[in-house]
DNA sequence: CGCTCTATTGATGATTGTCAATAATGGTGG
DNA sequence: CCACCATTATTGACAATCATCAATAGAGCG
């Protein structure tokens, strides 16, 4: 499986013949531009995110998982948003030095590079409205994200992480829900504010609770959403379970 | 003073007469709408933030402070963003239950009410662009927060602290770079993720260390901007002033 | 002048980070 | 198919940071 790229999602409006996953911006290109322009990222492959370029060329990810990434003044990574398969890259993200767009795993892009329509769009309403509306959105998401790495403890920001990827990305088998996530500790530690020995701890805890159970490091059963969305809310540890 | 409005920066390209500090948005509205509405505020004065109301309805701050503030999920708050005089209280930003914008002090703001004309202005690119723009910049600052707060510990947000409210809302005074904020501690550990204890405490440490000097808990004057932005990056405390 | 709210400071504990060692995983090549 | 290897994950010990509780001091406003 690693090696290679995970099930993409099944055609959706995008016009590009369900190349990009719900690409919101893609029926604005011409006719001539509505073919998919794949990019293949592998783990860890970066894409440069420049202020420039952010807003005339865009990116679906169509299978995989990516992130947009900011460095920190000493060097440290922070995640400042993911996005599955079927998710658009949020336009109007910061770009710059220290910013990029990183493949978590194996990663398919859809790219929407919308330059030469440039400006033809900035006259179109309806897409600069569906911009506004990703933008807005992005802030959204990133408002709630602020809040919990201003306001949550390791255990909430673990509990709320797994709620979040679990509804996101989760998929119903045999009765319970399992959630494939193409990350590594050290992800999950730059996306919460927290470094990788601590989620390791956090999430041994939750899954010595009887919330979740591992396939593997990166695989896992959701067993007590409702426990765990408590968790995340600030609730307490519901005893251990016994098995 | 306190109880008395602060005062407001020269007019600016708004319509509204000097009304509006710097509100990009100000100019969509027609003639016959371009009279000031202003609204004053004391401090701890809420506005709720509704997610519609949000992209018809918008606030420009003509003095004062303004907070957009969030509820943690055990009712704690955080401090999305901040919004001087001059500034335009970001749209786009996340609407609902929890969300307000608070004033920090004696507040006046500007109210820009555009739902009359949200379906001419719906069709103006020129507007949506606008729009976008303030979005795009509103998720490029949280962004930035967003690193302060996964991956910056409490003396260096402090000194970032520092350094973004004296580059926004410092003003030199007989050579010195003079900061008045009508924050408390409080306000300043829900914008840092803090506590105000520990904001009290860094401080402190920052005063000591000869950075800055206090006139008043809320009135200071930044004495080495450039040992301020060095610890802000984390570097380390230069050794304490003699005086 | 006194009152209330805010700020400071201290003592203490809980949480998290750091360093280090071991175990497990997943991929590679024999 | 199995052994090997590099990477990742886990776990422990310890230190540092930050939060909490509490008491005192100070500021702003009547």
């Amino acid at each position: 499986m690693p090696r290679s790229l995970p099930p993409e999602p099944p055609a959706s409006a995008c016009p590009h013949a369900g190349a990009c996953a719900g690409a919101a911006l893609c029926r604005f290109a011409p006719p001539a531009e509505q073919v998919p322009h794949p990019v293949d990222l592998e783990r860890g492959a970066r894409l440069p995110l420049a202020p420039v370029t952010g807003r005339r060329c865009f990116h679906a990810v169509r299978s995989g998982l990516a992130a947009v990434t900011a460095a920190a003044p000493d060097g440290r990574r922070q995640i400042l948003c993911l996005n599955g398969a079927g998710e658009l890259v949020c336009p109007g993200a910061p770009g710059g030095p220290g910013h990029a767009l990183e493949a978590l795993g194996p990663t398919r892009l859809c790219r929407i590079d919308l330059a030469p329509h440039a400006a033809r769009l900035a006259r179109d309403p309806a897409f600069v409205e569906a911009l506004f509306h990703e933008a807005s959105e992005g802030l959204a998401r990133i408002s709630e994200r602020l809040v919990t790495l201003g306001r949550r403890d390791g255990p909430s920001r673990v509990a709320a992480f797994l709620c979040e990827m679990a509804e996101r990305l989760g998929h119903a088998e045999g009765g319970a829900l399992r959630l494939a996530l193409p990350m590594t500790r050290e992800d999950m530690a730059d996306y919460l504010g927290l470094n990788p020995e601590t989620v390791s701890r956090l999430l041994g805890r939750v899954r010595k609770a009887g919330l979740v159970r591992f396939l593997s490091p990166t695989s896992m059963e959701i067993l007590d959403a409702r426990a765990l969305a408590d968790l995340a809310d600030g609730g307490a540890w519901p005893a251990a379970a016994p098995a």
